[in-house]
DNA sequence: CGTTCGATGCACT
DNA sequence: GTGCATCGAACGT
């Protein structure tokens, strides 16, 4: 079942919690690829000074000011799309970063994809595992580009999943790769699984 | 094991 | 002009 747009209406961190586990699915017309959320960050309101809302309402970061329930897409570093999911009511702008996956469905593409990445120059893929392992990686396994931005993730064509599997248990820690905003423990991820990223910053991972 | 650093585009100041 | 919610190669220990 789709998760239906009231599930994206509640408290962040219920929402960051609540999508471990959730199927992320990105149907185009060269295939369909998807996988089990396994790490995600909340993002929470303009005091959250990591949040991109912490400047008030930019052309950039409209849709966290917009309806729950949709993606928030953008650019960072120049090279990864970042995916987000939009939470709590119009005007209360925060959502929840999508960071790791566990590849469930179209692993064909997604390694096509990830090969193609420019700076994997002659190498092939990745190992499976390492697919969706980070933020930047799994939008690009899954096809996912600004041209999401917005889009409606209870219908069409990215759309995320409640398949009831149980993952494995929760840890949460300190959001990672940013400057501020790092006393919240807003991050959460399965605890142990080999598609979370993050081995640099050490930390739980249990 | 660890840290450094280049690639690369654009929103924000 | 500055600085990113990154990735992975290159290098040092």
């Amino acid at each position: 079942m789709i998760l239906p747009r009231d599930f994206y209406d509640r408290p962040t961190l219920d929402v960051a919690r609540d999508l471990i586990g959730k199927l992320l699915v990105h149907r185009l017309p060269e295939g369909t690829a998807a996988g089990l959320i396994v790490e995600a960050e909340a993002y929470i309101g303009e005091d959250d000074p990591a949040c991109h809302a912490a400047t008030g309402p930019t052309e950039r970061n409209a849709p966290l000011y917009g309806p729950p329930g949709r993606a928030y897409v953008y650019l960072n570093y120049g090279l990864h799309d970042m995916m987000n999911a939009v939470t709590e009511r119009d005007g209360h702008p925060s959502a929840v970063l999508i960071r790791a996956l566990e590849p469930v469905e179209g692993l064909a593409l997604m390694r096509r994809r990830r090969a193609r990445a420019p700076w994997r120059k002659g190498k092939g893929p990745p190992p499976d595992h390492d697919l969706c392992r980070g933020p930047g990686n799994l939008t690009r396994a899954l096809g996912i580009t600004l041209a999401d931005n917005c889009r409606t993730l209870s219908r069409g064509q990215l759309t995320i999943h409640d398949r009831d599997v149980n993952v494995g248990s929760l840890a949460w820690s300190p959001r990672i790769g940013i400057r501020v905003g790092t006393e919240h423990h807003w991050r959460v991820a399965v605890a142990g699984h080999r598609s979370v990223s993050g081995q640099k910053w050490k930390r739980e991972n249990e």
